[in-house]
DNA sequence: GCATTTAAATTGTCAGACAATTACCTTTCA
DNA sequence: TGAAAGGTAATTGTCTGACAATTTAAATGC
């Protein structure tokens, strides 16, 4: 940990700079205890508030924990991909509503990281998520499912889609793609959504990845991105002339 | 805004979620003043100290900016793209080192996501990306060049052909899987790559796309995922018996 | 009308105090 | 001897009050 130049602001800041990438550089291994509140302090010559402001920004990142007691105080966390899903969710939700980003730039960035999955989902499906997806499949064919519920089983669907794939990695990135989509897909559920044809696809993308077809599945995804896409710009041109 | 319950622990967490929900949910909009740290710290019934710390969180998320002065205050900050990029990269970097993702997981992620780019990028590509991917490209077959410096100009590499799809959606999703990538690929290039190999293919990526040829990009990409891929299991089966 | 000065508002930092929690040690009693 | 009870110290969480630094806006003087 380097000691903060002369500059007396942004204290908390430079803190939390300098115990970050003491973390990112392994210099503080996981559940490495920092010194107390008191100790930094007084090592980087500043007051306890200034030390307090800088480890709520590093938990606020998950990147420490803090316990209270007489062996508690700081403790370098293990950032779990649990954790980090729901940073992913809300950045990818706040980015997309911030930025004024076209539901066809979203879909299309959405569904081409689905369709990477594909492949890998089709190959190591266990019959756990096969059945996760059927069984959505079905709900959403329902009759009496309001909206709300729809867009939350067609998420659930997706979501078992790429936790097919066994791979983490894929399902941390694909969590932002995935559930930020949601509000924006109910932009569309009011209007045109045929649900008979979305379930019908959901039904076929299942069969594709039970019989390991990755063309198959390939091809499904394709086809249902196609029609979302179609969907949004049928709702645009409605609302264009009025 | 709600008020917090009697509990008196975590205080500034609690009031640090009352108002990240609140702009998440849109009640504040982007670049909307929050009350002063006194108004909230009065309409809370807490301490300015609490208040502070919560601010500190969403700061740190960059949620949230602060200025000094008369009119200064806490703005709801919008949310860019490029400041995403590096928390996503961060927090990839910390996944991996922490949770020992074997090579083979992080590849396949990288590869699988990368090839979701590989069509898009085919079919949009500017002559600015393919004459920064062909610089890289070139600048890599230099034979001076440092171990360290191969890397960054690899990340460059695939940053330009990832940016190339033209969607900041993809391209925001991809700067983790890329960039978090480099330290793991240094873990190789001490041994066993062969650098002209990784050119090569780089140069007939970056012709591929020059002529919008999505399966060869496709394919040459899928080829360098296996070499890649290939290289590390010769490094593991080499450490292995010694 | 324009430049200068003054005042006010707001965040940033500091110092000190007390409360709450928890691990550890000591004492006491069976 | 063992265990339960209680006390002690360490640490974070919160509160209060103060002052410094910064920035805008108003007041003042010419």
């Amino acid at each position: 940990m380097k000691i903060d130049p002369e500059n007396p602001a942004d204290l908390s800041a430079q803190i939390a700079k300098a115990i970050k990438d003491a973390i990112i550089s392994g210099a503080l291994p996981v559940d490495e205890r920092l010194p107390s509140e008191a100790e930094m302090a007084e090592h980087f010559d500043v007051s306890r508030s200034s030390v307090r402001e800088a480890l709520k920004r590093l938990a606020a990142q998950s990147l420490i924990r803090t316990q209270r007691g007489a062996a508690g105080g700081a403790f370098v966390n293990r950032l779990r991909f649990e954790d980090a899903y729901g940073q992913q969710i809300t950045t990818s939700t706040l980015l997309l509503s911030m930025n004024d980003v076209s539901f066809a730039t979203a879909c299309e960035a959405r569904y081409a990281l689905e369709r990477a999955c594909a492949p890998l989902a089709a190959a190591r499906r266990s019959a756990d998520h096969l059945a996760t997806m059927r069984a959505e499949a079905h709900r959403q064919a329902q009759p009496g499912l309001t909206d709300a519920a729809f867009c939350a089983s067609d998420v659930a669907f997706h979501r078992a889609l790429v936790d097919a794939a066994g791979n983490p990695v894929l399902s941390y990135q694909l969590a932002g793609a995935v559930e930020a989509m949601q509000p924006l897909m109910n932009m569309i559920t009011f209007t045109a959504r045929s649900r008979e044809r979305i379930v019908a696809l959901h039904l076929d993308i299942a069969d594709a990845i039970a019989a390991h077809g990755a063309a198959d599945t390939d091809a499904k995804l394709a086809e249902l991105a196609t029609y979302t896409q179609q969907l949004a710009q049928d709702v645009i041109a409605r609302r264009r002339p009025a």
